[in-house]
DNA sequence: CTGAAAGCGCTTACAG
DNA sequence: CTGAAAGCGCTTACAG
């Protein structure tokens, strides 16, 4: 066994009888290079188990192989509330092995600058949720490193983005619920006055309503944070604000199961004398009790298109589109029922 | 504004009229330079928002403040299943930020080499989920990279090791349902064979059988992997092994969840007419209906733990412990009863 | 106190 | 076809 500590091309170069230049070329498989030269440093390379030192090559490139995965953490309990962010990193993580790249996994406090994203030469950026306020985005395009943002709504046209189609999601659902005979539907939601996708979810529903001539009640919308806990305490506030609900349109699955244990608690059942319905379709909606009706996004589609989109940008692709917008479906479960 | 594209020490050197040794002295707090030279120097960095170059830094240092978590992939529907990759993987990440180190997350294909390490002059490295069997081990031995182990069982006392009390934990779980009345007691879990972290769970369950004149039935052992899935379709082959069960010990918490809808579609009542216990206490445990009792393990802490163990051996601090064995609680809730 | 120089490991023109 | 040299941006002895 040899000394593993040290082999560089230099080390090739030596055992070879050659120059570290021929060495190069011969593991980049650029220039001319004599077959038996090849031969010889190939076969030295792999005698003394050589792989080249990626520090060298990056300052030499002026490139890293390393994409950044952005997530502010500005409200940590839904991150930590939401199983579906896990799905996401690792099939970002795949997408980008697949094209040898790494990725680093970056949280981000509240006003903390990405210098790093210049400072390590990153080759691209993905932003989880963010918005038009924050200098994420400001500073990323000062830097010039491709980048896609991902469930936000930026209002910059140059901006590579990622999202659903969440004002559909808001109509399809709040549809369902008009079809099976509701008309008082409670909304629980985030706050809305960012303007993100939980607003664009609600303007689906408000169009839903409209088209049925269903009159629009801002007591019915909840605000009450998408988390395990958000939903559990909402359970009360929506019958002190409206005893004839009949339905809950909820924006997070598991935001939807907090309610329901809540509901169950306070003597409702679900969806005997009350429908809800959940939003994400995350794995475990199918085990819940009832099985959760829900609008179903496919996570691993959504990490691998937000890839695609950045390595385009990297390889210099001219983009087809720079906004992807995903489809939703309505999956319908147990939970939801006709209004009697 | 001034173009970003390209501040290096040399464009502060000029801009301050000092050589660039002088600059790297000033911003690294280095040798003896004069007060005037640092406050010029200081100001012309700030002013072209100078930040140092990783790449360069990392060639000339040989390190690269960098540590990778790496999760080897071999069972993907486990993986995918559990909530609680995420919350380890963003604990890590919020340790390694306070310690000025960034976090390459990394899944690992079967027999696909680590060599990037090495290449990348990672500071450290955290793994998740080995074995002896994994030539993972050995090739980070062969590196010489600090290295911190995480839920596995490796037989090399050198190892940096965190790990549950896993033993523990089987035996108090098991204990509970025993005194609960309970004395066919099924096991779900997946491969024992591993001699992993379910094993010693196994052994720590048999200990409790054994100190109340159980018997142990090998036939009670049910290896269905510990997916949701793996619960749901367990729930069958329970009463097909042994019509006598009144209570499973789940190694999982997802598993215990399928395996309560299992049971449920099966007629069965939990706890009414079978007792299920989980493993983890998972946050979505206590939305699940009935709660689940289970055993509680601390996330947040193993991930810490880990951090401060790969910290030491990075800054060369002796080892107080190699191995930290992280306690267990048993967490009370409703799916578990007396059995009468 | 300050500058010039070497070197980390690599790639890429440029001679020959 | 091959070698010598420059340079990516940084740090660290070493002179002076």
């Amino acid at each position: 066994m040899e000394e593993s500590s040290k082999i560089t091309i230099k080390s090739i170069a030596r055992e070879a009888g050659v120059s570290i230049g021929t060495v190069s070329n011969v593991l980049n498989g650029t220039g001319r290079v004599a077959e038996d030269t090849i031969l010889k440093v190939k076969k030295v390379a792999e005698a003394l188990k050589y792989t080249p030192n990626s520090s060298a090559r990056n300052l030499r490139a002026q490139k890293s192989h390393l994409i950044a995965l952005i997530v502010p953490f500005l409200e940590k309990s839904t991150i930590h509330d939401s199983p579906f962010y896990w799905e996401l990193a690792t099939s970002i993580e795949a997408g980008a092995r697949d094209h040898n790249l790494h990725v680093l996994l970056t949280g981000l406090d509240k006003d903390q600058d990405v210098s790093f994203v210049r400072d390590r030469n990153l080759d691209g950026v993905i932003v989880i949720g963010t918005s038009d306020e924050s200098p994420l985005v400001a500073q990323l395009k000062g830097y010039g490193v491709p980048f896609v943002v991902l469930d936000s709504y930026l209002s910059d046209p140059e901006v590579f983005q990622v999202h659903l189609d969440d004002r559909m999601g808001g109509y399809v659902g709040a549809k369902h619920l008009i079809d099976l005979g509701h008309r008082r539907i409670a909304f629980i939601t985030d706050l809305l006055l960012d303007r993100g996708l939980n607003y664009k979810r609600w303007l689906g529903y408000k169009t839903a309503l409209e088209e049925h001539q269903i009159e629009y009640d801002p007591n019915l919308i909840i605000e009450s944070g998408l988390t395990f806990d958000g939903g559990y305490h909402a359970a009360q506030q929506i019958f002190q604000k409206d005893g004839d609900v009949t339905a809950v349109f909820v924006l997070s699955d598991v935001t939807a199961i907090g309610l329901i244990k809540g509901l169950t608690e306070l003597g409702y059942s679900v969806p005997g004398t009350i429908s809800v319905l959940g939003f994400d379709d995350i794995r475990y909606t199918e085990y819940s009790s009832p099985p959760l009706t829900t609008i179903n996004q496919n996570i691993i589609d959504k990490g691998q298109r937000a890839v695609r989109l950045l390595l385009d940008q990297i390889e210099g692709v001219p983009p087809i589109q720079k906004n992807i917008v995903l489809p939703i479906t309505l999956k319908v479960r147990q939970s939801t029922a006709r209004n009697l």
